[in-house]
DNA sequence: CGATATACCTCGCCTGTCAAGGTATATCAG
DNA sequence: CTGATATACCTTGACAGGCGAGGTATATCG
């Protein structure tokens, strides 16, 4: 089952913020990794993680640095910054708190008396 | 503290169809029923509310109908159709797989070693 | 030599959210 | 009686992120 890119939507950023957290890494290397991590049900296509690196570095959360390679297609490497340590510690945060609340209101036995 | 828009996105119809599995209802009852189980952390703005009604309407998973309100404001009610509850189960499905997948992803200990 | 894997990138469409604006009824304080 | 607040509905247009479709280049293997 892959996920509705609605859903998809919201956790793009944080997700390849938690990956460069543990290294730095380069795109083809972290979708390879998502993909690894969750049985091929989570999946970022590539125009997405593309246009992604491109906010993050523009946002400051990130920086990139072309690898040297001796061989194969060169790569572009991106290294978390402080300021994207920092995001990363609120989207979690972000991410406990609304998981909470969505399992409220998804939950068939939750009910209100208003 | 209140949820991103884009986290938001994806969980809207689901949460709606929801609410409605329990029992009949309308758009401002809906709204205040989520604040309050929520505890005002998650918001769907009004008019994120109405335009997901035509939404779901117009895909056959709700009908609507005018209360006969002897005071106060008229209310539009809506109804959940057996192919809204079955829409209701396979959103629930994708939320428990997204959650398991976000949670490996967002999380800080989890590692590959590819 | 063609297929496949690695590795990068952009353009333009689509869709859901929401700020801003609007309508109408009822209640309550001053 | 007037103004504020709560209830209750609605639409328009801007905006932003995902992604299909398209492109480039290198290396490997049958």
């Amino acid at each position: 089952m892959s996920i509705a890119s609605d859903i998809l939507r919201g956790h793009t950023d944080g997700i390849i913020l938690a990956r460069l957290c543990k290294k730095d890494s380069y795109g083809y290397e972290i979708n390879k990794s998502i993909q690894k991590i969750t049985g091929n049900t989570y999946e970022l296509k590539e125009a997405t993680l593309y246009t992604a690196f491109r906010r993050l570095e523009e946002a400051g959360y990130i920086v990139s640095y072309w690898g040297n390679e001796l061989t194969g297609a060169r790569r572009r490497y991106y290294s978390i910054t402080d300021s994207g340590r920092e995001m990363l510690r609120s989207l979690r945060a972000e991410w406990e708190e609304s998981k909470r609340s969505i399992d409220k209101l998804m939950d068939e036995s939750f009910d209100t008396d208003n």
